[in-house]
DNA sequence: ATTGAAATTAATGTATACAAATTTATCCGA
DNA sequence: TCGGATAAATTTGTATACATTAATTTCAAT
């Protein structure tokens, strides 16, 4: 792995798993200092990150985290409900044993952080288990796209989540590989479609959040 | 709009209209002195290029236009597949006299640029009348996907297509036209689905094409 | 004390310089 | 003439310098 990949991951992670909150600036100069490279490494890094949508840059003021608008957090969720289970058939048709055990290590790891709180990597094992099982369905390309979706969802968690939106889904991904293993396909794409529902209905949107104050409703006579 | 993003838009244009077939080699200064920047600027665009794959670059050899494999180029369309016709629905929700007035002028450029030869405008119109629809279904998180998808298909086309694959196909987008009108919102997804599986199937992949030559077989006594 | 303007400080945008790697050219020997 | 090794050139990778823009502080005036 080349090092610019290095530091778009442990930047990457570091944004996903809540340590660099929404709206977090990313000085290039201090970047370039933790990292022993020049600013030119680091800016790559976060063009590539702006084009992925973890952080936005704006002109002349640098890179910050990206906190996602409510638009785009729905639409993040509701793209992943339109994508995932539709990819549940053909990933049953790859489904072998080995899948089943690997997955349920996963979701073991999931328990585990839950337990002892370790919400990082709770969040990393919870996104993984989603875009693992995409990556099995056989088409890289929108696997690829699920990932970028899934890792989306984590900072759209972060902006918007609760306590709740991180462990109330986890405890019961178990469920989707009994159905897998059963071959209940149909009923494998609901559990998939209620699942992702469930997240998108965790998310707090509080209407109105300094954008969008109405000004003019709100100090008329 | 920022300079870099000119510059991106002309590279990517004339991959997409086949004007920089896959393959071609894309040096660093040879560009910078043609845009009149520094390879600073060219090189965050062709970096740009390649996350969205239609460059790839090569450590120390440079950026060259992507040469999608016969399995990448089967993906995308799939993937098309997957999300397109889904779109459908939201889209008829949204639509309107002005959408099919505005999307029935794109058409008459696609018929115009036909019957002129045009070959690059034509590319040009037919992705446009994809990705502008998918932009009416509401999700712009998809539709951004779906554009993309667009453009590496034009890509596909350059590779794998024959010229049907870039005539055949676009004579009937009004078609679609017609079933949304009249709100026949099923048959309209269908057509989708048919259209695409079209485009998919007039790709001609010569199985073994350099790659994966089985010499041992060629060779066997 | 608070506001507003000017000056200072800090950060990003872009070009250039130099190092490292690759490709191409040249030369010599068989 | 062909093949291989060495040398020259081209090309990319990375750091740094300078210019430009934004943010902060200072300071005077009300």
């Amino acid at each position: 792995m080349s090092n610019d990949e290095k530091i778009y991951q442990k930047i990457l992670k570091a944004i996903v798993e809540h340590q660099l909150p929404p709206g977090a600036r990313l000085p290039e100069d201090r970047l370039s200092e933790a990292f022993g490279v020049s600013r030119t490494g680091i800016r790559k890094v976060l063009q590539r990150l702006a084009l992925e949508h973890f952080v936005v840059i704006a002109r002349n003021k640098g890179a910050q985290v990206n906190h996602p608008s409510e638009e785009e957090a729905l639409e993040v969720l509701d793209s992943r409900i339109l994508i995932e289970p539709q990819l549940i058939s053909s990933l049953q048709q790859h489904w072998s044993k080995e899948h089943s055990e690997y997955f349920r290590d996963l979701v073991e790891d999931e328990h585990q952080a839950e337990h002892e709180g370790d919400m990082a990597t709770q969040i990393q094992a919870t996104a993984r288990f989603h875009y693992e099982l995409a990556k099995i369905a056989g088409n890289s390309v929108l696997a690829a796209f699920v990932e970028q979706l899934c890792y989306r969802s984590s900072l759209v968690i972060a902006a918007y989540g609760t306590r709740s939106s991180v462990s109330c889904d986890c405890g019961d991904h178990a469920q989707l590989l009994d159905l897998l293993d059963q071959q209940e396909t149909k009923k494998a794409r609901q559990w998939m479609t209620h699942h992702l529902q469930d997240i998108k209905a965790s998310l707090v949107l509080e209407s109105q959040e300094e954008q969008n104050i109405d000004f003019h409703r709100l100090f008329a006579e």
